[in-house]
DNA sequence: CCCGGTTCTTGACAGCTGTCAAGACGTCTC
DNA sequence: GAGACGTCTTGACAGCTGTCAAGAACCGGG
């Protein structure tokens, strides 16, 4: 039954959303394989049967979880777009913050590489994390889009490679800085700066074969 | 123990491939979170209890598992990479590589970036994982490397930003492709025809301010 | 044929899992 | 104060998990 509130509407949304910062910090903390429900009550203050009170099921919380989470990352840098004045200062920005989440919330990015690869496999996570990564591709294309203005020049890229091309390496200083390996961070932000630029570059014709770059008026590929 | 045989030396590792060929096979339908030892059994043509006598652990067969898993893909791009005579040979190669490979063994696919993420939680598969990522980078810089000789240009990118940038946009298409969006391994294609010039590239000043790009003798940035 | 060792199956164990029902607690209304 | 309702706890269930011990089946050489 959907339980029928009378006064308190959003108490219930309320209790909601405190199950799923539990869950969500019990999932970054030791996966999506080795979560259970009694361990997600367990760091909250409630008892285990609470959470079929406040969800059908397992995958309605993880899945709830997951768009909770969303609401958070929307706006990382969104502060950096708007108070940068060049281009440099917008890939200086950008970068120390990608730098900056890694290491100060790496559980919840561990966590979100997680899900989406447990989407690979459970075909009801899916539409969720697809939604997701449609965000996350948004809000990394507003910093191409404006790094793009502060420069004067059109971005060369689709937003799915700029997402895919920074997802991969962002990944991969996630990796590395949970190995323990010194310089991931740094790397990361050395990468990032070489790879802007070549977002806006206008695509190359068939394979680069001498060292000047040709400019092509519209990208004969795609 | 260690169980000490006489005739047969190899008979044992014979028998510990074709569990871990079975494990794979589970674990690529599955994924990690949901593949058990008993599943794992009855995809092979033995019973749950012999997993116990050639592995003395379920995570000594993950681990197996994955190091066996390594050796199917080390030189995958290797007849492409020794078949090509000019840059755009190379590149039209290794994309429809990559392309084939997500289309023939997503499985295996997806289940490598299960374990790999894995690793973020659990410390005790890190050695194995980093030890293939390692492999797998060295892959990659083996293509980049050749295409670089092929064009006449040195490389401009480090193996781990070449290996990030492209594992990025292959997990993406990856994932496109398992959620059944159409246009996801041609979008694969049009990227790493796009990206493999960037390869090449010296490492641009602080930021292009312009349109035409300025050359620095060594990079400034890393 | 029989016996030692390797290989495999069977059955059992303790523990954990998601799920749910029965009921206790608290709060508000009449 | 009594009853009703929203909220939460407790306890139990069936099922699955990794692990392991006991023994069956098999295969070689004596």
């Amino acid at each position: 039954m959907p339980v029928v509130r009378q006064a308190p509407a959003d108490k219930y949304d309320e209790r909601r959303n405190q199950l799923a910062e539990s869950a969500l910090r019990t999932l970054g903390e030791l996966g999506y394989a080795r979560t259970s429900l009694r361990e997600i009550a367990a760091n909250s203050e409630f008892s285990h049967g609470v959470v079929h009170y406040y969800f059908d099921d397992k995958l309605e919380l993880i899945v709830y979880c997951v768009r909770y989470y969303k609401a958070r990352c929307v706006s990382r840098y969104d502060e950096v777009i708007a108070s940068s004045t060049t281009a440099d200062e917008l890939v200086e920005g950008f970068a120390a913050k990608l730098v900056e989440t890694i290491s100060d919330e790496a559980p919840m990015h561990r966590l979100w590489y997680d899900l989406r690869t447990q989407s690979m496999f459970e075909a009801s996570l899916r539409e969720a994390v697809t939604m997701i990564d449609k965000t996350l591709e948004e809000m990394i294309w507003r910093v191409v889009r404006r790094y793009s203005e502060l420069s004067g020049v059109p971005a060369g890229r689709t937003p799915a490679a700029a997402y895919g091309l920074l997802d991969g390496i962002f990944q991969q200083a996630l990796l590395g800085h949970l190995t323990g390996r010194a310089g991931a961070l740094a790397d990361l932000a050395d990468q990032v700066r070489e790879l802007m630029p070549f977002l806006l570059e206008p695509a190359a014709g068939p394979a680069a074969q001498d060292q000047t770059r040709m400019r092509l008026p519209s990208g004969s590929a795609r």
